[in-house]
DNA sequence: TGTACATCAGTGAACGCGCGTTCACTGATGTAC
DNA sequence: TGTACATCAGTGAACGCGCGTTCACTGATGTAC
């Protein structure tokens, strides 16, 4: 395939774009970046930038799909711990990167859709944290409304159990993370801990 | 007191203001809040606006408390229909208001801290969630960690119960605003009550 | 009841800032013969 | 291997926009005597 000089250039000039967004997505969050601010960065004048990217929406994009692919390694690494390793994964890696769980699973940016090009890296996440659960079940094949978690789950009860748990877990993360806790909690892990290995009771694990 | 013809102008240019701020956070978020905007929807010249508010952040303050009572009034309404009804009119409450309740329980404004004001109009949402506990535990003062909800709850676990339920209320509330149930969840009425009311047995309701 | 002074709402101009995006252009890299 | 042409990265200027906030000022409303 000899990448020519300048197709590897280009991927490198990318690469630098995309973590160039990234840091500045870190210190202040998703409706703070800037392509101009970027190209300033990166020592290029602003208009450069629209060779390698078509729009800020196309750029936050970017973003979205590679912090989905990054939080769904870490989840599928920490569920060598079981489910409670893998909740637990989620926990840590939004306490790394809030903003970049904020432009996950907080507010909408405003004026963005989410294309289609999302939903399957969102994806990897839910399947990661049902790793677990695909274990407990044996060698089952794939099937019902869960199949694309690769669960095989039929009763009603039973999936909306299994998604209720998923929400539990996000929504006490996002409780943590976005301070509603306040005078409430004081043990973050351990109420997080707790919570989570009584869902996995819930959950026959 | 007598409401001189100023304080009684004062407090509806304020009134107006607050309106107008209400009625751009809900057609464009609380990004697109703007305090020019609203002096000029309002014929007002767009240094005006600093006699009746001191700063954008402050105006923010006063959107957060509003949407508070708000959605708390509402709660208390709905628990009225017990946990599933109060648990029910979180979720109608956030639908009909999505940028507000994105504004509450969605990604912190960056570079906007919550002052104290906010979180006594915070808690009065918990409180009404907490009500129907209140009533299926009878005259009993409030005390423990939960007593701010009105509640007598003294083990870790049972706190630790009653919070992780509120979180998965407003997880799943969040996820289905959020857009994270795509094609996953459908009926999202059913999955809700179902959920909620497999969260207040658990409660012993 | 009338007058003198103090308060305050609203004006208009200005400061200083940043943004996304388009466009015609130059010069370097790559490709086909 | 060398030359002619095509592609593409990066430039620089410009368009058109909006924002928060400050400040000195005018004129109306309120208060004290």
């Amino acid at each position: 395939m000899a990448a020519t000089r300048r197709e590897q250039n280009r991927q490198a000039v990318l690469a630098s774009i995309d973590a160039e967004a990234r840091r500045q997505l870190a210190r202040d969050g998703a409706p703070g970046l800037s392509l101009r601010s970027i190209a300033r960065e990166l020592g290029m004048v602003s208009s450069g930038i629209y060779r390698y990217v078509a729009s800020r929406d196309d750029l936050l994009t970017r973003l979205i799909v590679q912090a989905y692919a990054d939080l769904g390694a870490a989840v599928e690494k920490g569920a060598g711990g079981g489910w409670v390793g893998a909740c637990g994964a989620v926990r840590q890696w939004a306490r790394r990167r809030p903003h970049e769980y904020a432009l996950l699973y907080g507010s909408p940016v405003p004026g963005y859709a989410a294309p289609q090009d999302t939903i399957g890296p969102a994806l990897r996440v839910y399947r990661a944290l049902a790793a677990p659960l695909r274990e407990a079940a044996g060698d089952v094949a794939p099937a019902g409304p869960l199949a694309e978690l690769g669960l095989a789950v039929e009763s009603d009860d039973a999936v909306a159990l299994i998604l209720g748990s998923y929400m539990q877990v996000f929504g006490m993360v996002s409780f943590e993370l976005f301070g509603h806790t306040k005078g409430v909690v004081e043990d973050h892990e351990g109420f997080f801990v707790g919570r989570v290995t009584a869902l996995g009771d819930a959950l026959g694990l």
